[in-house]
DNA sequence: CTCAGATCCTGTGCGC
DNA sequence: TGCGCACAGGATCTGA
């Protein structure tokens, strides 16, 4: 389900509902997550307060009167608001029930989520501590990219990918920043030049900001708090658009594997590295 | 160090 | 209709 405009949606959409409530009670139906549920969530979390919720790249934060609750939905997971007294579905793995009458529920069918909770100073914490600049950032520039891919073989798709690069650009805004950029997905990083990162890097952040504009991207399951899809499925140029004919020039979209990733791109708009004036 | 591939898990959609 | 296979929005680990 979620990249970064997911994520931030998510958020946005449950926080309303959170923010300033208590913690009154947690049910964990399935505990086996990506990293296990806490066994004695309940105790961490009962009679505290939700303070903030924020999003650190792919995953979301919850401040707590003391301590922190943080989640990823992994690739598949969601969170509704949802009522008390709505009985839970198959995959509804967590409730968090709060003193408002509402209650957080995780569903998440694949399991490649998580939820912990760290005590203090999140930023330190193991899987937040190596992350790369949020790419809608100022951190997030092209003098940086091109500093970090110097000397990278690896092509520029599965590149733009890794974390400890930049976070949050999973395998749909990836592929269509690509397209956009004009920039084939297995040039080596280390083979573009300043031109193309100042043309990519700006790409990336408008087209991460367009998806969060429309609500995120929904292929098949993601719904934000209130209900709605994400529109930015009707924007997609290039991914899951595999044989139709680009909209730019009609050519047949075509796809390889990168990274073990599906990638997909348009052979005419995008061409080969070496075919290019760079 | 770098990079490709396997891996965790369930659901869906396709070809036969 | 049913079966087997490929693939799916992520991130980590292994090993070449």
């Amino acid at each position: 389900m979620p990249e970064l405009p997911e994520v931030e949606i998510t958020g946005r959409g449950i926080s309303p509902f959170l923010l300033h409530q208590i913690i009154i009670g947690t049910v964990i139906r399935q505990q086996q997550l990506r990293v296990a549920i806490p066994s004695e969530l309940n105790q961490l979390c009962v009679g505290k307060e939700i303070k903030a919720i924020t999003r650190r790249a792919k995953y979301l934060l919850l401040q707590l009167s003391e301590g922190y609750l943080l989640n990823h939905l992994g690739m598949s997971g969601h969170l509704r608001i949802v009522s008390q007294d709505l009985a839970p579905g198959k995959h509804d793995h967590l409730d968090f029930l709060l003193n408002n009458g509402h209650t957080l529920r995780y569903n998440d069918p694949r399991r490649f989520g998580l939820w912990l909770y760290i005590e203090k100073s999140p930023e330190h914490h193991p899987l937040l501590a190596h992350l790369g600049p949020e790419p809608l950032s100022e951190a997030f520039n092209s003098a940086y990219l091109l500093n970090r891919a110097q000397q990278k073989n690896q092509n520029i798709k599965a590149f733009i990918m890794r974390n400890d690069i930049v976070v949050g650009v999973g395998n749909i805004y990836a592929t269509e920043s690509l397209f956009f950029a004009g920039i084939h997905p297995q040039t080596p990083a280390g083979k573009l030049n300043q031109y193309d990162f100042d043309k990519l890097v700006p790409i990336i952040k408008q087209v991460l900001q367009q998806a969060i504009d429309a609500g995120g991207t929904t292929l098949r399951d993601f719904y934000a708090a209130d209900g709605k899809p994400g529109y930015f499925v009707n924007q997609l140029q290039v991914y899951g658009r595999k044989n139709l004919p680009c909209f730019q020039c009609g050519t047949s979209i075509q796809t390889i594997m990168l990274g073990g990733r599906s990638s997909a791109f348009c052979p005419n708009c995008q061409p080969i590295a070496h075919a290019t004036s760079r």
